[in-house]
DNA sequence: AATCCGGTCAACCGCTCAGGA
DNA sequence: TTCCTGAGCGGTTGACCGGAT
């Protein structure tokens, strides 16, 4: 489709103009982008055709609309996607299918041309070599008994490939569930995930299962993955809208209760423990994004063969 | 060094939808 | 209500690039 820049008869009709323009097609050159950008800032976003037109440009309106929207613009973040950013896709496709314009609504800076891209290449072939990534809309996990639930009885599977973590959350009542994605973390081997041990469930940990006293680098990747669940837990009755400070399950039905609050995502975190006699464990974090800065710096020290071993050797884990 | 091959990504196409006449 | 136009979306293509042979 793409073809060296080439002029050529445009199919769209000039608005304005009976005469046959020739719009160019293909790669844009450097000093198309220069008068689109320069036009763009000048004068904003308006009428695509006469953007095209009045900026001098031999191309149709809805190639400028492009070339700004997927290249051009200026809020746009360069480079390649960040674990986090993979979990949220992967997470959002989930619920959303090929709806990529809403996808990238929910990443600023990326464009729904550059997820669709990132799906189609990296996200496929990770599929296609490990068959495993939970990301169809309808996925197919099936209940065990032998399964850890929640304290409100829904059943959680948990499925996983190396670096991604997906537990559902089973309702049997009404036939629904929800899932939640997170990455396994950089440390992974260092703290073994505790999620994934079938003495614990997401929502009656343990004590030794909470961090002890503050921030705990080892249980980064329990809040990202924490994190990225509650990011679009929107259908799930038990998590409030998308906003600020939210609690996760404050609302258990039976035996503890138990929260996780977290501010903007990233930085200030709270974790509590309220047992049926009314202790109350609690832990406060300021852990940052596990996934920016010193932390994700460490991702290329991952030992992904060993991280392999290490999670397969779990006995909860199906799917793999 | 040349060729092949697979992955990436910019850009096009066709379609739908919304708004206005 | 119908038609037209522009905007936006998702699917697809093909140039380009780097690694493998």
């Amino acid at each position: 489709m793409r073809k060296p820049a080439e002029t050529t008869m445009g199919k769209e009709k000039m608005k304005n103009n009976n005469s046959k323009t020739k719009l160019r097609k293909g790669l844009w050159s450097p000093e198309e982008d220069e008068k689109l950008i320069k036009y763009m800032l000048r004068n904003g976003q308006g009428c695509w055709s006469d953007i095209a037109r009045n900026a001098g440009l031999e191309r149709c309106g809805k190639s400028c609309r492009l070339r700004w929207i997927n290249y051009l613009r200026p809020d746009l973040k360069r480079g390649a996607f960040t674990p986090y950013e993979e979990a949220l896709i992967l997470h959002l496709h989930s619920n959303l299918g090929n709806r990529w314009s809403q996808i990238a609504a929910r990443l600023p800076g990326r464009t729904d041309n550059e997820i669709k891209n990132f799906w189609n290449s990296t996200v496929k072939r990770r599929l296609k070599s490990n068959g495993n990534y939970s990301t169809s809309s309808s996925p197919n996990v099936s209940t065990d008994e032998s399964n850890p639930k929640d304290a409100t009885g829904r059943e959680i599977v948990f499925t996983h490939d190396r670096d991604m973590i997906t537990a559902m959350f089973m309702d049997s009542s009404s036939s629904s569930s929800i899932s939640m994605h997170g990455m396994a973390p950089p440390n992974y081997l260092k703290y073994p995930f505790p999620f994934l041990d079938n003495s614990y469930d997401v929502f009656n940990m343990t004590p030794p299962c909470l961090p002890q006293g503050g921030a705990g680098e080892g249980y980064c990747g329990d809040f990202s993955f924490v994190e990225a669940g509650v990011m679009e837990l929107e259908s799930d009755p038990l998590t409030p809208p998308l906003e600020s400070t939210r609690s996760f399950a404050e609302n258990n039905a039976g035996g503890d209760h138990y929260t996780f609050d977290h501010k903007k995502y990233c930085n200030n975190y709270s974790l509590a423990n309220v047992d049926d006699q009314g202790s109350k464990i609690e832990g406060v974090f300021e852990v940052g994004n596990p996934w920016q800065g010193e932390n994700y710096s460490k991702m290329g020290e991952w030992d992904l063969e060993g991280l392999l071993e290490n999670v397969s050797s779990f006995p909860c884990l199906t799917d793999f």
